[in-house]
DNA sequence: CAGTGGTCTAGACCACGCG
DNA sequence: GCGTGGTCTAGACCACTGG
């Protein structure tokens, strides 16, 4: 009688799960099933089925005809190497979306701008003077209509100034990396940090995320060979991505990875 | 009433800790406390205090002087590339190590060997036969005592039999990336992967994670000119850890973030 | 001992959405 | 309509741990 019954429930359903006597899309038996298989209350059983829900193995549907499935986990590949590298000859209209249509799939994405002041660590990540401001870029980034990640982007003032089109709320068809190439601010640096982490509530509103969705954090600060000239929040619903780098001797990863080589 | 009750609960409740109202170590008030405040029944201030706890934000400590806390931080910096990059002249015993107690923080590590098949996902990473086995190295690692993170890493066998000191069960001194090449089998390409998911039960058990506590996952196939000679699983508790890589112009960044500079 | 959270019960009413 | 999960109540007993 160590485990709790809650707990006794939930390793018996999620042994099914991981050792596939449920698959993918299947249901659960219902709550009331449940309850009648294991003799316990609703609560219990709602004990036992909230851990599943949390370590993302089970989706919870309302209504009748819903109930109880096992989660589709569908794994969209971002390659961060690729996305803007120093001297990338080819001419991408945009990094993300290639990567996407790539895969199979329907990309599509939102752009909004916002000017705001910097809170004191983006300050520092930009090495401009705590609570001046900065142009924030958002895009949204839809898989298949179904929004897949975010990305934030904050260029300090001075340089949206320089270059007038950060200020245009529209996609800049080059992408922004190479535009500020055009225009003699050439990024030849990049520091990039990768966290795990819970969503916050508006990151699992915007990304429509359900409960035990982890959040993959990317943040990729671009340099000059002067200073700091972005920062870029990559918000990836950590169950529906992954990031991929290649260090070294591609070719050799190509012949073994066939699927890796930039077409 | 668009809301339920235990989400405005929730809702004022992470607002007073992100707005620093509560700071990290302070204790929310108790369960009674916050029934008699909102006026409602226990199982609601539980659906409420439970969002918090699986976000992260909180943690429940049981028994008498204990209640419901603010959770803390702290970050170790890990850096992918610095680990193990081809021609590094530096011959660190072992870059996990260094990272920590270059930090200000104490190491330790247990390692255990065990042989095992492969799985086939695990077979076509390392491009051998599905069911051939593997040496599997497990390297548990402790951060002032406290579990941190662990790494699984398996090399094909007949790599092993050849390198019979992969074979051993004790920490190899100069490191096995840095052994390899001593040996003719010099690793000069790494596929890297970067996922975030929740944690098994088995993960959340040695790495003892708190409700909440998701799993930053990366994992680096490393190859020598003919194939691949290993794949590492790096599984860090991600209330705990980070994950640093630079490209391209190091010295740029090292003048705007000093703490970067390899000592 | 006394107060904390951990587990569990037995009910109730509601919102949703497929048939 | 009616069965699904969503929310909520009012109780109960237990395990743990600091004072």
């Amino acid at each position: 009688m160590g485990q709790p019954k809650y707990r006794q429930i939930a390793s018996e359903l999620r042994g099914q799960i991981v050792s596939g006597t449920l698959r993918e899309g299947d249901r659960l038996p219902t709550e009331p099933q449940l309850q009648d298989q294991y003799g316990v209350s609703r609560n219990t059983v709602r004990d036992a089925t909230a851990l599943l829900v949390n370590e993302g193995l089970v989706q919870r549907v309302p209504g009748r005809g819903g109930g109880m499935i096992v989660r589709r986990k569908v794994t969209l590949t971002f390659h961060a190497h690729r996305a803007e590298m120093p001297a990338q000859p080819t001419a991408e209209t945009d990094a993300w979306r290639s990567e996407v249509v790539a895969q199979g799939y329907e990309a599509s994405q939102e752009f909004t701008l916002t000017i705001r002041s910097l809170s004191p660590e983006l300050a520092e990540r930009l090495h401009v003077e705590p609570d001046s401001v900065a142009v924030l870029r958002r895009c949204v980034r839809y898989v298949n209509d179904q929004p897949s990640s975010l990305q934030d982007t904050y260029y300090p003032m001075d340089l949206a100034e320089e270059i007038r089109e950060l200020l245009s709320p529209k996609d800049i068809p080059q992408g922004t990396t190479r535009l500020l190439a055009e225009r003699g601010h050439q990024q030849t640096a990049y520091y990039d940090e990768y966290v795990s982490r819970m969503p916050t509530p508006e990151e699992a509103n915007l990304l429509g995320l359900q409960p035990g969705t982890t959040i993959l954090l990317h943040i990729r600060t671009g340099y000059t060979e002067q200073r700091p000239v972005r920062v870029s929040f990559n918000v990836f619903a950590g169950d529906r991505n992954q990031i991929v780098t290649t260090h070294g001797d591609v070719g050799v990863i190509a012949r073994f990875r066939p699927e890796e080589s930039p077409e």
